[in-house]
DNA sequence: CTGTTAGCGCATTCAC
DNA sequence: GTGAATGCGCTAACAG
């Protein structure tokens, strides 16, 4: 348990050779293409190999091949629901790749992104970016040291992958307009957002399209409390339903609106979006469900490829929403 | 954008050299001990390497080193709101070390953890296992191999810290005793859990202090579905007031109670554990804090002692936890 | 202060 | 089918 360096005194390519009476090709071999040996000597070396505990060491793999198999994942906040979905996608697919997934958590800030990706970037082979808050300049910069591919962030000749919520949320006005709402409000979420600049312009167009009033209300971050924040100017706006930005906003608005015993959807309807909360709100949430983990699936898909065919290719993956009515919406109030 | 090999093309140290005019060690100096040069040369290095856009590539330096500063943080589910808060805090601590910190999720199964640690093995010089759901001897085969720290996992012989929830639970039960409850529901957790254990032991022992009646309703697993299903036979139980296993499951019974029109805490009080949802609830949940944050620091910074002393040592390291009383308890109910 | 000499552990040409 | 060289890019003694 104390060796002079990590990684020292583990048995060697050499140490097997030795033991299993072969060459380190052979050893190495055996390893990484056994067709190429007959039988007895894979066999042979790989018995050499368990009695000593000998596992190939990868970093010296790597320096060797130019590959070691291993990619990152940054995203704005590990503890904002809507991420975990999506990194688990992400690993499912890393696994079956044989990828190996770093995860980096930027907390909201550029200069903590900028640094990550930084850090990383020597030391894997692709880097998915998730809602990034770079700006356009140094997302390229990024992308010509390492390949790199984005989620919700649309940068024209990088490969990325963008949830197109504005069909959903177009469901969602219309679903709030078939219930005789006439005037709703919109809760943004980060203006630096692609998806929140997104969403707001769906939202427009589907009050535009109805004839309905629409109030922009802003809240300062995507989040919970900004949303339980707003409800007061909710209520003044004379809005009956609300649009929240996400989920997490919608929850505050929830329980903002719940605080002040005002009744949902009996009183007031609310439509959230991303569909990472499921049921576990009360009511629970009617939302737009934004598929996340098929977005980390697809981006690590992306990814692979443009590793595995050494270029980069401009490709835009649009990937469908829908609404999901719950409990949270109903008929407008006389 | 398309080389033979990634990582070929990149500027190496021997090109830097060259248009630098020094050797090859110099510049490998300037990098990395620059105080052992002088100023003049540094800076001389530094302009070429620019000028190259020549950046130290850290799997070569990690061959000859040994060291890579990376570490890994394998959880059983990243979705899991009980981690984020913990990963976070580790994450922070690991920049601050210089450290690179790889994730991984073992959804919830031991072979999944067991194949990422496997994994991940090679590639960095530690790992964190928070809550594996390992045999301890599984654990013992990994810690021979790679430096391990547990969280929440008690076994002998390895670096532990361990969130002491027995504390906060103490009260938690004097909270509700001095409520005027005389019957409550423990709502369990993993069973192959250490929290579970410890949670259970606690409120056991409490309840019989307070010569309070409780029911034990064992929740499949820990979460907001769990939590939601039981309520009917919590509600059979006669109890008053339920103490659930964590947060999650702690929602899940108050969106059950709400369904039933069972308010909170007017009939019915909830405690849950882990202060992870905050105030997000309605009503706001009353809960043990678990500093699950300082629990994710105080892992990384004992991991980086194992490594910078090459050597394990048998730490146990107890965080305490508290009672947060917020909205979701209240006087029995005659 | 700086250059020279040797590897780190492995995969890969070539020969045989 | 297998072995013998060579190098991936960098750091670490050891000189000077």
């Amino acid at each position: 348990m104390s060796d002079e360096k990590p990684g020292r005194g583990l048995p060697t390519i050499s140490q097997v050779a030795e033991v299993a009476g072969v060459s380190r090709a052979t050893v190495s071999r055996a390893f990484t293409r056994p067709q190429m040996l007959s039988a007895d000597t894979v066999a042979k070396v790989k018995t050499a190999a368990k009695s000593l505990g000998y596992v190939p060491n990868q970093v010296a793999r790597a320096l060797s091949t130019g590959r070691h198999g291993n990619i990152a994942l940054i995203v704005p906040d590990v503890a904002n629901p809507f991420f975990p979905p999506l990194i688990r996608g992400a690993q499912g697919r890393a696994d079956l790749a044989g990828l190996c997934l770093f995860l980096g958590s930027s907390d909201e800030t550029p200069e903590r992104e900028d640094m990550l990706v930084a850090k990383f970037a020597g030391q894997v082979e692709g880097v998915i970016l998730v809602s990034s808050r770079l700006d356009e300049d140094r997302i390229r910069a990024h992308a010509a040291r390492v390949p790199v591919v984005l989620i919700n962030r649309d940068v024209p000749g990088l490969p990325r992958v963008l949830i197109d919520t504005a069909s959903g949320i177009g469901a969602a006005v219309d679903h709030l307009a078939a219930l005789g709402h006439r005037h709703i409000c919109y809760v943004t979420g980060p203006a630096a957002s692609w998806s929140n600049q997104q969403r707001r312009r769906a939202v427009r167009n589907g009050a535009r399209h109805h004839g309905i009033t629409l109030t922009t209300l802003p809240a300062q971050r995507a989040s919970f409390e900004a949303g339980r924040e707003v409800v007061p100017a909710l209520i003044a706006s004379g809005a009956t339903a609300a649009i929240a930005f996400d989920d997490v906003t919608a929850q505050g608005l929830l329980v903002g609106l719940a605080e002040r015993k005002i009744n949902v959807p009996e009183r007031f309807s609310v439509i959230g979006c991303d569909d990472v909360l499921g049921a576990t709100t009360f009511p629970p949430l009617t939302t737009v469900s934004a598929h996340c983990d098929e977005a980390g699936e697809t981006a690590l898909d992306l990814l692979s490829d443009v590793i595995r065919l050494r270029g980069t290719r401009d490709i835009r993956y649009a990937l469908d929403t829908e609404l999901v009515v719950r409990g949270s919406t109903g008929p407008a109030p006389k």
